[in-house]
Parts: C-alpha cells; sequence; structure tokens
DNA sequence: TGACAAAGTGTCAAATGAACACTATATTAG
DNA sequence: CTAATATAGTGTTCATTTGACACTTTGTCA
C-alpha cells in the first residue's frame, strides 16, 4: 500500500507580449523527466492546503500580494503514476512588473504563451485550460483584471488584459465608458509619457 | 505523525416545503457525538475522488442521475480533531419525488431547513454556506433548477424552485417569459389537475 | 351556483449593450 | 521645422433586455 499524499499545483498567470502566459517548470525528475509542468509540492504536515499554495508561490515570486485562488482538485487514482497523488489546484496572477526570484530566471523555468504550450506532463494540461476558463467567466463579474498589472496604468493597458484573457477584440469607446462608470479606478495625477501621445495613468479603487 | 486522511462531505440540496433543504446526519461516534454532520466518507485507495463523492451520495438516495459537482476543498490541519483530514466538499442535487435509502429513512439523517441549521460538526456550517451561496450564483447562468424537480413540472413549480434557492419573490410573468424565451423548457402534452385549475406539464429539452 | 384558489397573459418605461469614426497631441523621420 | 505617424481620447444611435405592474380564466369545493 502505497501512502496518499497531497500536493498544490498553482497555475500561475501573466501577460506578455500582450498575450496571456502561463509559469511552467522543468521537470528535473522521473518521471515526466524533461517535460515541463506547474510549480508545485507538497502539503507539509502542519500548514494548511491554502498555506502551502501561497509558500510553493512565493517561492516563485517576489511579491507577497499576489491573487491566488483555489481551483479545483484532481484526484484520479492513476494520475501520478509515482502512487497515490490527489492534487489542489490553484490559479493565481501577477503583473508582469513583479519579478520573479532568481531560482525562477534559471532555465528551468519560464512563461508560455497558452497558444503555445509545450507537452506538460501529468494531467497539467487540462488543469490549465480549466484555470484559462475560470479566468474568462471571473472577468465577467469581477475585478480581476487589475491583478495582473502594476498599480498605476493605463485604460488602454487594462484593455489589452481583457482582450488577453479573452482572446477577443474590444471596442474601445465601450470598454472605457464600462470600466469608468463602474467607478472601479479613478485617475492619478500622473501621464504615461512613453509612446506618442500621453496617456493618463489610473489606479485601482475599492 | 497521524496519517493523512481525505474524505468527502455532500451538500444535498433538495425542496421541501417550498424550502430549500439540507440532509444531515447525527453523528454515533466521537468527536461530535450527538451533534449534526453531512453526509460523506473516506476516499477509498482505488477510487477517485469523484467517484467516492458518487459513492457516498448513492449510499443516501435511490437514484443513478443526481446533479453532483466539486465545491471546494477543506484543508486546515486542525479542522478534524482526530488528526490531519482534508476534505472535498461536493454539492448535489435531487428532486424531493427521488426516495431516499431506507438507512436515511431511520432517525440518524433527517432534512433541515436551511434557516433552521442545528449545530454542525467540524467546518460543516461554513461549506453549507459557500454551497448555497454557488448555487444562487450558478442559477444565474445555467439551468441547474431543473435537478430539482421531477421530469416533468409546471412552471410554477419551476419558479418555486427558483424563489427557495434566492430567497425572493419573482415576478410571475417576467419569470415564465425568461424561461420561455430561453427555449430550455417544451410543454408536454399533460396538465397537472392537483389543486384548482390545471396547469400545464413542461419537460427539460436539451 | 357562488366563492375561491391557482393558472395564465401584455404593455410600457428604463437600463443596458453593441455598433460605429473622427479629432487631439506628442514623437519621430525627413 | 514640418510632415507623417502612432496612440489617446471622446458621443450618439439603435436594438435588446430587464423590471414594474393587474386582470381574466378556469376548475374545484363548499
Amino acid at each position: 500500500m502505497t501512502k496518499l499524499q497531497i500536493t498544490v499545483d498553482i497555475v500561475l498567470f501573466t501577460i506578455l507580449e500582450r498575450q496571456l502566459h502561463v509559469l511552467l517548470i522543468r521537470r528535473l525528475a522521473e518521471p515526466f523527466r524533461g517535460s515541463y509542468a506547474l510549480p508545485g509540492g507538497f502539503v507539509l504536515e502542519n500548514e494548511s492546503v491554502d498555506e502551502a499554495a501561497h509558500r510553493e508561490l512565493q517561492e516563485e515570486t517576489r511579491v507577497e500580494k499576489v491573487f491566488l485562488e483555489q481551483l479545483y482538485t484532481y484526484g484520479e487514482p492513476n494520475r501520478d503514476p509515482r502512487g497515490r497523488v490527489i492534487t489542489v489546484a490553484y490559479y493565481a496572477l501577477v503583473a508582469n512588473s513583479h519579478i520573479l526570484r532568481s531560482s525562477t530566471d534559471a532555465a528551468d523555468a519560464a512563461w508560455f504563451s497558452l497558444d503555445k504550450l509545450p507537452p506538460v506532463a501529468f494531467d497539467h494540461q487540462s488543469i490549465i485550460e480549466y484555470a484559462q476558463q475560470r479566468l474568462r467567466n471571473k472577468l465577467d463579474y469581477s475585478n480581476v483584471g487589475f491583478e495582473l498589472l502594476p498599480e498605476k496604468f493605463t485604460l488602454t493597458e487594462l484593455q489589452l488584459v481583457h482582450e488577453a484573457i479573452l482572446g477577443a477584440n474590444l471596442d474601445k469607446r465601450n470598454f472605457r465608458r464600462k470600466i469608468l462608470q463602474q467607478g472601479i479606478v479613478e485617475p492619478s495625477k500622473e501621464w504615461q509619457k512613453t509612446g506618442r501621445k500621453p496617456a493618463q495613468l489610473y489606479r485601482f479603487v475599492d
């Protein structure tokens, strides 16, 4: 009888080059050695599952305040060839300005665009797909888009985030009207001076 | 070091007397002996977590085709005084016409209205609350209401289900218009003859 | 046969959502 | 220096959806 183990796996999203990307780590050990997998690890004896997810996430990112939400628990008996491993999947969002830890800068971790994923280990492919679907749904009824941006951002940047998540183009005027009349952003006094015409920087409120 | 164990717990909903009810089981053993808890049990060695949930559910109900969906995984280290027990919570919906197994008819299991819950064991109170919230949300964007009704039902019965879940009264004409123009029900040729004026029976399609 | 209980039905106003194109302004290249 | 360019920013109209609102029909039961 093999020992039952619980892991957490994290689908960490960011926006790069206007596209939604996921962090994957190259596996150094069997099984699936050499292929990519979601970052994650075992839940320790005296920590909650949520704490384990936070801990694993902070081994990858430097920032404290990362959006992290439980996604789904995958419990097929043969999903891991090593034995009975049930995993609680989470998804997380970081602004691309947030720098990853040096361990992550190494060759063993990399960001992948969602339409150019390499083969991934275990059932991680379907975990990633489900995380993407959840994120899309969540965008409709919440302000989750801000989690992928720095503190100050232009409305165009916010629109690009929404477009990257939804995989569709949005009308600029309709988008700005909707966001502004929701009252969830306020203009800062700063302007972004890169590019051609300067754009006003906004900040998330509430 | 205590052994890690995984359980499933099921929030089984039905409608009784126009109110949403939950099935609870009186605990015969310590801890929380004598108080009520959600039906559930351990995930066995060679079954998936989903299979465990189905199995536990069918120990309570006679029907095969019960709506069952994973809810959330609760993994606080001290949520069970006996040791490290992580539970994957599910919620399920049955029509009240579906009869429970005889084991459930016994005094150890009973339906409770959600606003008259007895004290419940472990963290089951918050699991129940979260299940109710999820069900409410789901009603907005899906046809989950039919799962609480028999195959044929009147539009008034469907409206009562929605009202029970939402905890609010709905306008009869607006409700009927919305349901009918969604095209998710079709009239059968039967009429319900109980009560005063007969009502047309509908059936869920698709 | 009259009272009752539940079924069934339509309109209008307000809010929301979708389509659509031009002007303003700083930068950069010639 | 000035013309070309790239991006910021801005309103209106129409269609659809949503929400409020009350009376008639019909079978049952007293």
